[in-house]
RNA sequence: GGGCGCGUCGCAUAGCGGCAAUUGCAUCUGGCUGUAGACCAGACGCCUUUAUGGCUACGGGGGUUCGAGUCCCUCCGCGCCCA
């Protein structure tokens, strides 16, 4: 017990503010109240969400409160963090809904039973006078000095006033749950400070911070990210799962063990000098198991290692029915939806990656005959089985 | 309110009137491999009788021209500067 209380402070943690304090809070037996603020606008959690989600779990365990904030206010202004997104304002009915999603997956790190859940629409939507109170805790020059704004006023974007105060709303909520302790990635430090100073504007007790790193995509250089396409998702079949996370470089891998597993990272890092493979199986294993079971994840490591290594073929592959018994080869590819323009199926038919029954296929103008079903293969990885309607 | 500039393939960029249109990233295919990674090569609007072929495309609409992404007018959207 006593070095899990260690490893809360320490494993994955990038900075803590004040740390002193809150190893002070801790010795002294407190129960936490962990805020974590929630983007109610992407339901679908990817690796990269689970670190805070893993963190926060340890915290659970410690006996600590999980607070969550669903940020249907804030997710109507939109984080000006990063890029400057389209930010579509969601019906009470679609945070709802991707709320349901998102815990439900989140239920899969974290026990959501036993956190609280608040939507901060519930102290921020109808307050005025909060809200006026609100954009005096924050300067003007204090927000422009923000990284990021800077950034896109130099690169010639606009930031509203209302983006601005962002980051004064999202640290009211500190104040409203009464938080501790807050945690977020890198990315969020200056939205978990101005909790702090929102808080002492209020005159209540200021949360210490957390900041975890954020983990790289598939990519291994950019955070992973929907918009970047680089991400793991939780919900994806752990075939896909396996794969992606094998394809992710080697020299991010000590991250992931770090951050995703409770493998331990010195020895791993060890191994996978001399065997990059067998570590990656290992934690590609771990990952899966962590979502789908240890017997599924087990089950996709045999599939890849027959698919991927051994070429083969895929156990289970999709089923698609066609119109007619016998069909041009570029007109069985588009109505079986392996490619989606005939051009596109020329073109694959002309660099070599079409296979069917296992046999190359270069003329682009044959009939094909289906019989009881042919196996056709676009490419390396996908497969379908097409038989007559 | 005044002045200036910008809107081109998923994103980003190039484009003195002859353009299916440059380059980078992403994507896809092939080769190679411990991997679906890296690296190398190629492809990357659609359709076809594959052709010095047809059609559709450069924010929307109109115009000039044999010919317009490129020039002109106008509308929409975006940005900068001054007030």
């Amino acid at each position: 017990m006593k070095s899990d209380s260690n490893q809360l402070l320490t494993k994955g943690v990038v900075e803590i503010l004040e740390e002193t304090h809150l190893q002070k809070m801790l010795a002294g037996g407190k129960k936490l109240r962990v805020k974590f603020g929630i983007d109610p606008t992407s339901p679908d959690l990817h690796l990269g969400h689970v670190v805070p989600l893993r963190k926060l779990r340890q915290f659970q365990d410690a006996g600590h409160k999980i607070v969550l904030i669903i940020g249907d206010f804030t997710a109507r202004i939109g984080d000006p963090t990063g890029r400057s997104e389209e930010r579509k304002p969601l019906s009470e009915k679609e945070v709802k809904a991707n709320m349901k999603k998102y815990l439900a997956e989140a239920g899969k790190v974290l026990n959501v039973k036993k956190a609280e859940v608040h939507y901060n629409g519930k102290w921020l939507n109808k307050n005025l006078a909060t809200v006026i109170e609100l954009s005096r805790a924050g300067s003007i020059s204090q927000v422009l000095h923000r990284a990021d704004f800077k950034k896109r006023l130099d690169e010639g974007h606009d930031i509203t006033l209302l983006e601005a105060m962002y980051p004064l709303f999202q640290g009211y909520d500190s104040v409203a749950v009464k938080a501790d302790l807050e945690i977020g990635g890198t990315d969020q430090k200056f939205n978990l400070l101005m909790g702090r100073r929102v808080q002492r504007y209020f005159g209540t007790p200021e949360q210490d911070v957390m900041i975890l790193p954020l983990l790289e995509g598939t990519d291994g250089v950019r955070k992973m990210s929907k918009s970047f396409g680089n991400y793991i998702g939780i919900s994806e079949a752990p075939e896909i799962m396996f794969g992606k996370i094998m394809s992710v470089p080697d020299d991010v891998i000590p991250k992931y063990i770090l951050l995703l597993t409770d493998l331990p990272v010195t020895e791993m890092e060890k191994k996978l000098a001399g065997d990059p493979r067998g570590v990656k199986l290992e934690l590609a294993q771990a990952i899966v198991g962590m979502f789908h079971g240890l017997k599924v994840a087990k089950q996709a490591q045999a599939e890849f290692i027959r698919v991927v290594s051994n070429k083969g073929m895929p156990s289970e592959m999709p089923v698609s029915a066609v119109r007619s018994q016998r069909l041009p080869i570029i007109d069985l590819l588009l109505e079986a939806r392996l490619v989606s323009s005939k051009s596109e199926a020329r073109r694959l038919i002309m660099q070599g990656g079409v296979k069917i029954n296992g046999e190359k296929q270069s003329d682009d103008k044959q009939v094909i005959v289906i019989g009881k079903g042919i196996i056709v293969q676009v490419g390396k990885m996908k497969y379908c089985k097409v038989v007559h309607r």
